[in-house]
DNA sequence: GAGTAGATCCTCT
DNA sequence: GAGGATCTACTCA
């Protein structure tokens, strides 16, 4: 298993990433507690372009002033007042996008997710959706502006791939409000895999 | 199975 | 002062 380099989130495509990120490992590890899952779903947001960023139009602010950092790094902000969504941050210095995790699929510290979901049971509703994976990875905004190539969290290859026909495309989930850019197919997932949010197909 | 309401709080206007 | 890159539980059928 080697951990995804610097250069890995470096690169300009965000939508080719996002692609790629999908059979990724997502690994936490809080003091030694580890937590990790494969990725099923992700969705780009592609900077001052996309209506549906947080940095459309060139908005900088402080809650999204990582976005505009170098990519490589984590980017986390509270939604609806309840979830934490965690974000990769793509991209060289200067250009605002990023990466949504939106279901990993999980493998290890299974027990302490359901600890920190309050689940009683490992069933497929554990990590599925971004609020929902922040939560068993123990993900908070306290967690923003850290870089994803350090020990504490951190995305993996570990050889495994997915075909190319298992892989879904389509438009972005919750993102009516952008228009016409709401329908820009964004958004990439497993096909058939249960931790995959929104309606199956 | 489909549709709706409520939770809850930080951020920006 | 409004609203959001969501989730769950509940109703009704």
């Amino acid at each position: 298993m080697t951990k995804l380099p610097f250069e890995f989130y470096q690169r300009k495509n965000v939508v080719a990433i996002a692609r790629e990120l999908l059979g990724k490992l997502l690994v936490t590890n809080w003091n030694g507690v580890i937590t990790s899952g494969r990725i099923v779903e992700t969705e780009a947001y592609a900077g001052v372009i996309d209506r549906a960023s947080h940095a459309f139009g060139g908005r900088r602010t402080g809650r999204n002033e990582i976005m505009y950092g170098e990519g490589g790094f984590a980017y986390v902000y509270l939604c609806y007042g309840i979830h934490h969504l965690f974000n990769v941050v793509t991209h060289v210095a200067g250009v605002p996008h990023a990466i949504l995790v939106r279901a990993i699929d999980p493998l290890e510290g299974i027990d302490e997710m359901l600890n920190r979901t309050r689940k009683m049971h490992a069933d497929h509703t554990l990590t599925r959706g971004p609020g929902n994976v922040s939560k068993a990875l123990g993900i908070t905004t306290a967690h923003t502006g850290i870089p994803l190539t350090g020990d504490d969290i951190f995305l993996a290859d570990d050889g495994g791939r997915f075909k190319r026909t298992e892989i879904g495309v389509s438009p972005r989930i919750g993102v009516d409000y952008a228009g016409a850019d709401a329908r820009l197919p964004y958004r990439f997932y497993i096909r058939g895999n249960p931790f995959v949010s929104g309606r199956p197909r």
